[in-house]
DNA sequence: CGCGCCTGTGCTAACGTTAGCACTGCTGAA
DNA sequence: TTCAGCAGTGCTAACGTTAGCACAGGCGCG
């Protein structure tokens, strides 16, 4: 690898002046510099980011740290997240934890140890608490869940709002037995978007019972179709179910889909998020619409300020739009006359 | 930050003590081990990987570059690639080019800046000379694309068997007016495609007018959309369609649900990759399946095994299976009675 | 004419870690 | 008794870069 060394030597100068030429330090003459950006360029050199980090200069990576990349969701937030980050000359570091804590922590190990200048983490629902040390020793952002012990800084949607509105959707059609599909209560969104939908349930003055939930891993769409087949077995099925994550409605489209059921007229569904197929897939899903792109660009933005300026500003949370209700095809009172299909 | 001094001055040893006792040197005792174990974990003691960079260590940081992770192709080699070198130690750069030379340019230059140990690259249609000089410098494996001044280290689909084969399908059918809509021929998986393309109506007899080409941005679902629309207004619009890229694909689907285009009664189609959407679009989307994860993991195992040993072994090319034509209801005989559909 | 200032450059230390060499006791063999 | 060898530890240099200080030469001002 080429130094600043083997420019000065090449040129006969100090490795100092090679140094500050570089930086376009005032003090060099114009005619010295020229020749050494000419030297360093002939050489290939590249900077040695290690070294300077050494020198007290922070990294230029961030990371962020989610479940699976092959989510939608994550993969936008990704991309929104590494097109803001690039302009400011910031790297992003990928790593994946599979919703397992051990390996959110292998990661964090790793990234500390590389010194990563700030992270974005969508946290496991029980982060080890060397994670939490790790994570606090260095500028972080909570996404989508919100762990107490992370402190307060997080961008998410409001799960609960946003299931209480699709759940109110189908109680407003006459739906009275009613199945919600979603994480587990463990997981901070599980919690809130099954509280949204208990909510209402309870604002639509059904009885308790009226309610069937389904919980499990949030990201496995063959969870979703399972949970899907179960539903339907069952001996009074459901006539209107809820999705509360985007795998999970990748299985239950897949699994209605298979098994040829009429939808809406034998039952209604919500998805969650919009994925590309969502608007062609039997009448059209209705689904919760979720606004990815400006919590990630948010994300970037409040990271970046976060960054430049040392003082430790704590902004507290910031809560984004609950997500709007899609309406499409999916969906239509019990037993009634919607748009049929056998997908 | 904590040092290995911090922890020395802690217990009253020497940092090379430290140093020796962390990574476990035989000839520290098992009591100083322990003292200084301990002392490191209460500390919160994480080793800083730059200055170790400097002593000559290479990074743990392997770079993916890619057009556009939001595409689920490049999702999925993500995925399975993050899992495969963490499993081995390696953390994963992520790197966006969104097909722009100057992108891919500023990154690698971030990317050698870093010291990444190695990078696997979906090149640019032409990329920079600095770029190619800037890969030639690190272990480096091309991804789908082949470009003849980054070595001879690639992993790819056999794009023109892959579009021989579902272009042959159409022909067996019947279909004398046929349509590709393809990335551009600057493209070395755009050349490949349409040339299978071009190969499949040789094959089948027929004149060179039936072959109908769009092409243009292979990641832009809008210019599927908008090829669609040019196709099915042209005076003599073909009978079947073939697509040679997955987010032209999503392009087309919307397009012709929009349209209600009886698929395929008015229009056979086939896909390229398989999307979760694609088997309950319309009467199931015909299509061409990838063998994404196994490219994937071939990728990580040959690089891994090229970080491991220092010399460089240099194995030819590896190309994949030419990916499988997956068989579903979008296809039939033109003006055929194919199952039909108003998507 | 002497002094201070300015311009342009060099020297050196420091960042955290590691490896080579040196040192201190101690044990065992000649 | 002397010395080699060993176990256990410390000292120091080096990695590439940067910043503080020093220094040389030239010029202007009193």
């Amino acid at each position: 690898m080429i130094t600043t060394r083997d420019i000065a030597e090449r040129i006969g100068v100090s490795v100092s002046t090679v140094g500050r030429a570089l930086a376009d330090d005032p003090r060099i003459s114009e005619e010295t510099k020229g020749r050494v950006r000419q030297a360093a360029s002939e050489l290939g050199y590249v900077g040695n980011r290690a070294a300077r980090m050494m020198r007290g200069a922070s990294s230029n990576v961030v990371a962020l740290v989610i479940p699976d990349i092959r989510n939608s969701f994550y993969s936008t937030i990704a991309h929104e997240l590494s097109k803001n980050m690039e302009a400011e000359g910031f790297q992003l570091m990928l790593s994946e934890t599979d919703d397992d804590r051990m390996a959110e922590l292998r990661h964090l190990r790793e990234l500390s140890a590389n010194r990563v200048a700030g992270v974005i983490i969508v946290p496991t629902a029980r982060p080890h608490s060397e994670s939490v040390k790790l994570l606090r020793a260095v500028p972080h952002l909570q996404l989508l869940r919100k762990h107490p012990s992370l402190g307060s800084q997080w961008f998410g949607v409001d799960d609960h709002e946003a299931l209480r509105r699709a759940t109110a959707h189908l109680v407003a059609q006459g739906h009275t037995r009613i199945a919600y599909l979603g994480g587990p209560e463990e997981l901070p969104t599980g919690a809130e978007r099954l509280r949204g939908f208990r909510t209402a349930l309870r604002e639509g003055g059904l009885p308790d019972d009226a309610g069937r939930t389904e919980l499990g891993p949030p990201s496995s769409v063959q969870h979703g179709r399972e949970a899907v087949r179960r539903l339907l077995e069952a001996p009074d099925a459901p006539s209107a179910l809820v999705s509360g994550s985007i795998q999970l409605t990748l299985g239950i489209l897949e699994e209605l889909s298979r098994q040829g059921v009429k939808v809406p007229g034998e039952l209604s569904v919500v998805g969650f998020g919009d994925e590309p197929g969502f608007s062609w897939w039997g009448p059209g899903l209705t689904t919760v619409g979720l606004p990815i792109q400006e919590m990630a660009t948010g994300c970037a933005l409040w990271l970046l300020r976060r960054l430049k300026t040392k003082p430790s500003n704590d902004g507290p949370y910031t809560s984004v739009s609950p997500g709007s209700l899609i309406l499409r095809g999916s969906t239509a009172p019990p037993g009634g006359r919607g748009p049929s299909k056998s997908a």
